[in-house]
DNA sequence: TTTCTTTTTTGACTCAAGTCAATGTTTTAG
DNA sequence: CTAAAACATTGACTTGAGTCAAAAAAGAAA
């Protein structure tokens, strides 16, 4: 078994060298996140750790435009992340928003190594911390642990989007909107009605036009 | 490296007992399929293969009703099973066809653990291997490839459904149509008219009026 | 504050795809 | 082989949600 002592210089050295950046407690979300999922030694936590960038994006920024390879999996620690995809016409549908303590990937990208028909973009002045493809999947064969938080992940985004599937198979405009309101209200109550109704894949008239209905 | 010398006896069994089941070539198959995804010992391989069951299907059979958790994941060796769902109004919806050489499995109850909303139906007379989820997670356990065997079938479920989501929220009847003669057309050539509009998710007479126009 | 931009609302009109219904056609079971 | 059931096609009509356009409201910038 190998032997990792971690140094905690790069930690240290954020809060010397960017004492503006608040990224105070930045750390401890991402580690209570991961521990939330799996049990790791500290060498292990200190090996994935070392492998994530903190990193500031301003509202609207993208984090990745389609074309591009999915190079980065973030994670949100302030703000507000969204993934979407634009079709023939040029709308936009959102596929998810990621809000503080959320992982955000073009995970098809990510998986298939094929250039991403999604972009990622900040919906609000965010912080995120973000792992490239290469160390990400480094992390696989070195942390056996890994394998099992990354299997955790996909069964997550899985269910997510498989659900969401079915969502759109099956429900009328208004029966998306009651059903975001049940399950999803920060969504509703923290962004624009132009977000959700990309989200919903409805017409901003159309979701104006629910509201009053209720 | 430990030799391990598996027993067919399972399999001449079958044989044996059931020569009108024309089992030969099915182990093979579902083998083949799982070395092709990860690279394992026999020892380990033996212990996999002995989670499986092999099971005959008649058409329209049901393999999972809904509100049943799922319990099972399937490899089709031969015939078709689809998983679908039924809305509110009494239409189903296909969301995959599994046929030779493929697995089927109700994934978002499989990992939830919570009654399906999904059914899984034989579409053809069919043969499958099972394994039960319970032997599933257990094989997480003890072979660790079995994880990574997993983790890719998770990614390719992924990658398939989220592909399907954008196809649903972009395209229009027609569109999906095209796509799925050009990227699937076994599912046309093979099944029936129903299935492929439930399939695409339009009315059977919505697709027989967009095969009259192409 | 005031201006400028972006968002939201509302109305009038359009259209893709659904429903209902009638008629063929194929499959299945006895 | 025949009857019954299931499936496929076609026509007539309906409708949910989109588009276009214009006005009102809310945010952002200066």
């Amino acid at each position: 078994m190998m032997i990792f002592k971690p140094s905690n210089t790069k930690f240290y050295h954020l809060l010397v060298d960017l004492p503006e950046t608040d990224f105070n407690g930045m750390e401890e979300l991402l580690i209570s996140y991961i521990k939330s999922k799996i049990s790791i030694t500290d060498e292990e936590l200190a090996t994935i750790l070392s492998c994530f960038r903190p990193m500031k994006v301003k509202k609207n920024e993208l984090l990745l435009t389609d074309g591009q390879s999915s190079q980065r999996t973030f994670f949100v620690v302030k703000g507000c992340v969204r993934i979407f995809f634009i079709n023939d016409e040029g709308q936009d549908s959102t596929r998810y928003f990621a809000f503080e303590n959320q992982f955000a990937t073009a995970l098809v990208s990510f998986i298939t190594s094929e250039p991403s028909e999604e972009f990622i973009q900040a919906v609000e002045d965010s912080e995120v911390y973000y792992i490239t493809h290469k160390n990400f999947y480094h992390l696989l064969e070195i942390v056996p642990q890994w394998e099992k938080f990354y299997r955790i992940y996909l069964e997550i985004a899985y269910v997510t989007n498989t659900k969401r599937l079915m969502s759109f198979l099956i429900q009328d405009a208004l029966e998306k909107y009651r059903q975001l309101l049940d399950e999803n209200p920060i969504i509703v109550r923290r962004l624009s009605n132009k977000m959700v109704a990309s989200y919903l894949n409805i017409s901003q008239e159309t979701l104006s036009r629910l509201k009053s209905k209720l």
